[in-house]
DNA sequence: TCTGGGGTCCTAGGACCC
DNA sequence: TCTGGGGTCCTAGGACCC
């Protein structure tokens, strides 16, 4: 590791949702009070609230409900999916411009590292390059975004959290990265949540001198050797982890939840249908092929349960990923036959290309999926996306219980 | 106030192989 | 006869982030 120290800026969208709200309608341009979310009726949550809405109290994560009582007069729209998709783009396309490396951390934050950049910027201050990505970013894609700066990716994010946003700029100097940490509370340190936070507290550590003053050994004791070295680490503002161009997608999903619990096997079937063709299509959208199917259902006891198979082959179409995933589902009924808000499919395992059968497969049975599968999937694509996506329901792919196929 | 939907990463046990 | 050590893959669950 080169002893150099690395030059890091962490960028972040100014309430992405909303603002891409306004740029699809113009009708919104004016107004200052916008919730984004709230879909499936009575059960929404806010996805992006105006910076108009915070300052009622507002916050993302909050129940659309709640929201509505802090806010009356807010307008509740959509997520706005396809300029959410396209301005992540343009963003991404700014900011690779600026850096030699650049990961987008999801639709509308990314790392930058500009180590070794100093004579290409003429030897000017971090805060001032990230001052002209910010003016190049507003210019090219209409997006307010905050930036935070720093000799690691956690101080950059941190300093956009908790001192840029909205729309400004804030970069930590190298060797006050431990002081920096030192003026914010426990729950400020990206990655300690609610779980990590109680167990602190359960310990009798509430503050970051308190977390600062135990020996490596003693969190061993309480968590596992990575967790432990990780925490000890970030409460002191080090972080080694490297700024990498590989952003390769893990994972393809899509769940819903809805309106009311439902109960029926037939009901779920429909709703896992639904989603498989949502993830396939969206799989193929990213010309990938997935190994391993998972099946998720959360009842109304607000517990998650999943089960999830992983196939020979690489598939690609509802077709193909259906049967096992309705076949997971039925496993899944058989342990909790609880009522469910939620369902949702996840595709892993991806790859770029079909995975090649194996010799002696092909021999024992045929390919789960083949090519004029993959066909008809695709031109099915075309169509939705030419004539929307209620133009081709989903039929039905395999027999219901007991009738022949 | 009853808790979305898209992700990433981690853990831990068991299977299986050498 | 009652016992190893390491590596990899699979599965279920959970924490966390935006």
């Amino acid at each position: 590791l080169s002893t150099a120290l690395r030059r890091i800026l962490h960028v972040d969208v100014d309430s992405m949702f909303v603002r891409c709200a306004m740029l699809a309608d113009p009708r919104l341009a004016d107004e200052e009070l916008i919730l984004v979310g709230g879909r499936p009726e009575g059960r929404g949550v806010v996805a992006s609230a105006s910076y108009g809405c915070r300052a009622y109290g507002v916050r993302s994560a909050m129940p659309m409900a709640t929201a509505l009582r802090l806010c009356p007069a807010a307008i509740i729209v959509p997520a706005p999916r396809e300029m959410i998709r396209q301005k992540s783009r343009e963003l991404e396309d700014v900011l690779r411009a600026w850096a030699p490396v650049a990961s987008m951390a999801s639709v509308d934050e990314a790392y930058l590292d500009l180590t070794g950049t100093e004579l290409l910027y003429r030897g000017e201050p971090l805060a001032e390059t990230a001052r002209r990505i910010q003016a190049a970013v507003r210019e090219q894609t209409q997006l307010d975004v905050s930036i935070g700066g720093g000799t690691n990716r956690f101080i950059a994010k941190l300093a956009t959290t908790h001192r840029a946003k909205p729309r400004r700029v804030y970069t930590v100097e190298p060797g006050q990265e431990a002081a920096f940490v030192s003026g914010l509370e426990l729950g400020d340190l990206i990655g300690v949540g609610p779980a990590m936070l109680t167990e602190l507290r359960r310990r009798g550590v509430t503050t970051m001198q308190a977390l600062r003053a135990l020996e490596l050994a003693t969190l061993r004791e309480w968590w596992g050797d990575e967790r432990a070295r990780w925490l000890w680490q970030r409460c002191r503002g080090i972080d080694l982890s490297a700024v990498t161009d590989d952003d390769t997608t893990k994972s393809v999903s899509s769940e819903t939840t809805f309106a009311r619990d439902l109960a029926t096997t037939a009901e779920l079937e429909a709703a896992l249908l639904e989603q498989t063709v949502r993830a396939a299509a969206a799989l193929r959208r990213k010309a990938l092929f997935a190994r391993t199917i998972t099946v998720k259902l959360r009842t109304s006891d607000f517990r998650d349960h999943s089960r999830s198979r992983t196939l020979e082959e690489s598939v690609q179409t509802e077709r193909a990923i259906f049967p096992t995933a309705r076949a997971l589902l039925a496993e899944l009924r058989e342990k909790t036959d609880a009522s469910v808000r939620l369902i949702g499919i996840a595709l892993t395992k991806l790859s770029d290309l079909d995975m090649p059968v194996q010799a002696s497969l092909v021999d024992l049975a045929p390919p789960i999926e083949a090519d004029r599968d993959r066909a008809i999937a695709r031109a099915t694509d075309r169509l939705r996306e030419k004539f929307g996506t209620s133009a081709l329901r989903p039929g039905r792919l395999v027999a219901p219980p007991g009738e022949p196929e």
